[in-house]
DNA sequence: AGTGATACTGTATAAAAATATAGCTAGCGC
DNA sequence: GCGCTAGCTATATTTTTATACAGTATCACT
């Protein structure tokens, strides 16, 4: 089976989400919504490349026509640790392991899962260790004081979200930590979702 | 749940088994084939029938959007939430619910989810409203600086566990609130488990 | 410097799928 | 015999969906 390139495996990853949690595959346009590609055909060519690697099966003229290739029949959802600074989320070498959640114990619905670390968000009762639920949806635009995973020139942080005009918060919830503040014409800001749920197990307790 | 004709059941099963052999729903082309229908609108009005008396779930203007009603098997664990004084935990009335949660997910294994009241656990990142995954293990003995699901005269509490030959301390992790002293000669105690994970989700965050 | 791959935008278009409307027949209850 | 429902036929029409074709920018090879 031939590697995939990291855009790659994070739609791969995204679809094997996708089919988890509703059990539907997705169409062209469903991806380009939540790749907020402009075009169709974005989504249509990297099927094809996932189609040709062996990774899934297109049924030609067939709606919603993708089959997963069984591999080791991905149950629940993707964990992922510490992800280097300008790497995409969803990348193989950052994924600590898979665990079996249901990506609709949380609504609306949960793609990936998060290890949180630091303490910025101690006080809304989140601790470095816990397990973030996360929903990636390009077309999800964050409501102030939501909590997000956001990315500002490279690096991954959680933070609760706030907008004015052009210039964006990330609040903490730790008075020993300062809010980070994003001019949106100067500075690069990804969202990488929105934190849905919070899971704590084993020594956190 | 209405009561399906056998015609109807008949073309349930066919979609059952369709879903089950090749994961895809089926179109009413699809349908209208399987059955030899000359007209796809015999197919969409048995799918109309099927959802209104609650088999399936269709997603209008989908391209396959049929989805299968679960029918209620018990998977998951049962939520917990306010256990009155002197009642039996897992008792119907305090059931808020079952949420599709694997036991496995927590080790050693929980076996129910108990919903918490109160900020007393406030700096443990325990907040109120949050799920707590609990382990009811009558053979367990907790350990010092455990979290416990303790019962004392009555009264359900969730407190940190420490033990000094016949004096319990249940101790809050909030200076708000003041640790409970339980003497085992003089008082009822009785363990309800101890917390082996948190879950939060929806409103909560 | 040239070639090919990745990762897209932008615009079409045909096929697939959902869905509306207007029937028709047989059986049941009253 | 009348109204009602189940179970269809037949024909359209609109939306969704798949998919082709023509580009652009970037990067890695060679």
């Amino acid at each position: 089976m031939d590697e995939l390139t990291p855009r790659q495996s994070e739609i791969l990853a995204w679809i094997r989400a996708r089919m988890a949690e509703d059990s539907l595959p997705p169409t062209r346009a469903e991806l380009m919504r939540a790749f907020d590609f402009r075009s169709p055909n974005a989504a249509e060519s990297h099927l094809r490349v996932l189609a040709r690697k062996g990774y899934i099966l297109l049924q030609s003229g067939t709606a919603r026509g993708i089959r997963l290739c069984a591999s080791e029949e991905e149950t629940g959802l993707p964990l992922i640790g510490r992800v280097a600074a300008g790497q995409p989320m969803l990348a193989e070498e950052f994924r600590e392991g898979q665990l079996p959640v249901d990506p609709k114990l949380f609504s609306p619905g949960a793609d990936y899962l998060l290890r949180v670390q630091g303490m910025s968000m101690r006080d809304a009762g989140i601790l470095d260790g816990d397990i973030l639920a996360v929903r990636h949806d390009a077309s999800l635009t964050p409501q102030d004081g939501q909590m997000v995973v956001a990315r500002v020139n490279g690096e991954v942080t959680v933070k609760r979200w706030k907008r004015d005009g052009k210039q964006v918060w990330l609040l903490p919830e730790n008075p020993d930590f300062s809010p980070i503040s994003v001019d949106l014409q100067r500075d690069s800001l990804t969202i990488e979702g929105v934190v849905v749920g919070l899971l704590r197990i084993g020594g956190n307790l």
